[in-house]
RNA sequence: GGCCUCAUCGUCUAACGGUUAGGACACCAGGUUUUCAUCCUGGCAAUCGGAGUUCGAUUCUCCGUGAGGUCACCA
C-alpha cells in the first residue's frame, strides 16, 4: 500500500461544527485506512491574528479527541516537520517567499488600500470581476516587508482532477496575483498551506467546496514553486436541515461538543458523519467505526451538498447504544445519571442499564427512564388525565383497580419478573380489564414516568416494598389533584 | 456581472444505457395479550424542464431553469 498523509488544518476562530469535523473525519479515515503507512496530521493555521478566538484549538482538540480522532504529528506531541502551528514558522514562508522573489515571481504590492478599492469599485460599475494583475505595477518597489508581497501569476487555462469532483476546468481569468505576505509578515492561507503541505509531505488534500475556485492559483502556485502537487479532494458542504446555504456558525451550526453534552455517542456521530456524503454502495446503515476506516473511498463521496438531518443521527445514536456491552454502556453513563442514582450501586445501576438499554436514544434520556428505579416518584395524577385509554374511567374506578392490584402483587411471594407475569396475568382475568388499562394504572401509578420497560421487569426490579408503598401513595395522592 | 460547481422520494442515498427507480430516516396504519421514543409488518413518497444520441436514457450530449460558491492584506 502506498503512503498516506493527510492532515487537518483548522484555523483557531472558534469552535468546531459538523462542517469541520466531517472534513477532518474523512481525511482521518483515509489515513486510518493506510494502516502503519499513513499519518494524520493536526496543523493549526493561525496566520490570521484578528480573527483569532482564545481557548479555540483547544476546543478543537478536545472536539476531535471526543470522536476518536487521534492525531500523529501536531502541535502538542510534535513530529517531524515541528513546529506545526503557523505562527510558528514565520521564518519558513519568508525563505519561500525571497526565493519566489529572486526568481521574479514574487513583488511587492504598492498601491494603498483606498487605492485597491477604487480598482474594485471600478469593475463592480464595469460588471467585471476584479483581477488584480490588471493593474500589476510596472515597476515594483523593492519588498521591504511593509507592503504586502503578491504572487506573479502565469494566467492560462487548466484542466485538473479532483478525487471527488472529477474533471474540473477553468479559463485564465480564474487566476490572479495574490497575496502571499501580508503587511503584518503573516503569509496568507494561499501560500502558507501550499508550503506546509509540501514540507510535511501530504499527500491528500481534503477541504470544502469553497475552495474549488480558487484551486487554479494553488495549481499556479504548485508549478512556480516546482513541486508535485498532491490529490485534491473537495467535499461538498453540510447543509443546514432548513436552508439553502452551508451550515456555518453564524447559522446557528452548533459545537460538536454539545452533542456529546446531550449524549450522543462519539461512535454514532462519525457514523452519521460520514454517510452523510458517502455510502459503501450496499444498503447498510449503521457501520462501527471500522468498518469506517475499512469501507472508506473518495471516489464515493457525493458530488452535491447534503443537510444535516438531527433525526437520522438520533436514530443512528439509538442502534450505536444497542450495539454498546452493559460495562460500555455503564461507563458512559456516568456523568447523565440523576444524583440519587449517582449513588446507587454498581451492580443495581447495571441491571436498570440493561433493562433500558433498547429505549435510550441518547444518554441524556437516562433520568428521566431511570429515576424511579433509585427514587420514589411524586405521584402526578395529572398524567393519567392526559392517558387516553384511561377516557371512560373515573378516578375512584383506577384507584379501586390500584387497590386490587396491590392486594394481588402483596401476595405474590417470590416477586420474580416470571412470578409477576403470571400474577399480573391473573388479575387481569379477576378484574375483567383490558391490559392497556389495567397495565397502565398500575405502571403509572408506580413509576410517574411517561414510559419504562415491560411492566413485570420494571416491578421485579424497583421490588416489592417499595411496589407496594408507592400504591399506598399514589391512592393516598389520588384525591389532592 | 465574469468564472466555477451541483441537481433522484420531505431528508440521506442506490441503480455496467435495459429495474414495477431499491434502501434508510421521518411520517401514517396495523401488530408484538401494558404505556412507549424499542421491535416486527405494511403504506405514502422522487429521476428540475426541453431537445438530441440510442431499439431503449435517472444514467451520455447540448440548451434552459434552479441552487450554491468565488471574484479579501479570511481561511
Amino acid at each position: 500500500m502506498s503512503i498516506v498523509r493527510t492532515r487537518f488544518a483548522p484555523s483557531p476562530t472558534g469552535f468546531m461544527h459538523v462542517g469541520g469535523v466531517r472534513t477532518a473525519l474523512f481525511a482521518w479515515l483515509l489515513a486510518r485506512q493506510a494502516g502503519p503507512d499513513g499519518t494524520f496530521i493536526l496543523r493549526i493555521e493561525d496566520t490570521d491574528k484578528v480573527r483569532e478566538v482564545e481557548g479555540s484549538i483547544n476546543q478543537i482538540e478536545d472536539s476531535l479527541r471526543w470522536l476518536g480522532i487521534t492525531w500523529d504529528e501536531g502541535i502538542d506531541q510534535g513530529g517531524p516537520h515541528a513546529p506545526y502551528k503557523q505562527s510558528e514558522r514565520l521564518e519558513i514562508y519568508h525563505e519561500w517567499a525571497r526565493r519566489l522573489v529572486a526568481e521574479g515571481r514574487a513583488y511587492a504590492d504598492p498601491y494603498t488600500p483606498a487605492q485597491l478599492e477604487a480598482f474594485r469599485e471600478e469593475a463592480k460599475a464595469a460588471k467585471r470581476p476584479f483581477l488584480y494583475r490588471d493593474h500589476r505595477p510596472e515597476n515594483p518597489p523593492e519588498w521591504d516587508g511593509s507592503q504586502p508581497l503578491r504572487f506573479k501569476s502565469d494566467p492560462k487555462p487548466y484542466q485538473w482532477t479532483d478525487a471527488v469532483m472529477g474533471n474540473l476546468s477553468t479559463g485564465p481569468e480564474a487566476i490572479d496575483d495574490f497575496i502571499l505576505i501580508k503587511s503584518d509578515g503573516y503569509p496568507t492561507y494561499n501560500f502558507c498551506h501550499i508550503v506546509d503541505d509540501a514540507i510535511m509531505g501530504v499527500t491528500h488534500v481534503l477541504r470544502s467546496q469553497e475552495f474549488i475556485s480558487s484551486t487554479p492559483k494553488f495549481l499556479n502556485l504548485y508549478e512556480a514553486l516546482n513541486i508535485d502537487r498532491p490529490t485534491l479532494a473537495t467535499l461538498p458542504y453540510v447543509m443546514a436541515i432548513d436552508g439553502k446555504k452551508k451550515l456555518g456558525k453564524r447559522d446557528g451550526a452548533k459545537d460538536i461538543l454539545e452533542y456529546a453534552n446531550d449524549g450522543y455517542l462519539p461512535e454514532a456521530m462519525a457514523n452519521f458523519l460520514a454517510t452523510l456524503g458517502w455510502n459503501d454502495g450496499t444498503e447498510q446503515e449503521v457501520f462501527t467505526t471500522s468498518e469506517l476506516i475499512e469501507k472508506f473511498s473518495l471516489s464515493r463521496v457525493q458530488k452535491s451538498p447534503a443537510r444535516f438531518d438531527e433525526r437520522r443521527l438520533l436514530w443512528l445514536n439509538g442502534q450505536h447504544i444497542r450495539m454498546l456491552s452493559i460495562n460500555d454502556l455503564y461507563e458512559r453513563a456516568h456523568p447523565f445519571w440523576t444524583s440519587a442514582a449517582a449513588q446507587g450501586s454498581e451492580s443495581h445501576k447495571k441491571e436498570v442499564l440493561a433493562l433500558v438499554q433498547d429505549r435510550l436514544k441518547t444518554l441524556a434520556d437516562l433520568p428521566v427512564i431511570t429515576s424511579y428505579f433509585f427514587e420514589d416518584p411524586t405521584p402526578d395524577w395529572a398524567m393519567v388525565n392526559d392517558t387516553k385509554q384511561f377516557k371512560k374511567y373515573s378516578r375512584q374506578d383506577l384507584v379501586e383497580l390500584l387497590k386490587q392490584a396491590k392486594t394481588a402483587l402483596q401476595a405474590d411471594e417470590t416477586f420474580s419478573e416470571e412470578s409477576l407475569q403470571a400474577t399480573l396475568n391473573l388479575l387481569l382475568e379477576q378484574t375483567g380489564e383490558k391490559p392497556g388499562v389495567l397495565f397502565s394504572i398500575i405502571r403509572l401509578g408506580v413509576s410517574w414516568a411517561p414510559f419504562s420497560p415491560a411492566l413485570n421487569e420494571t416491578l421485579a426490579l424497583i421490588g416489592k416494598d417499595r411496589v407496594l408503598r408507592r400504591i399506598d401513595q399514589a391512592v393516598a395522592m389520588s384525591t389532592s389533584s
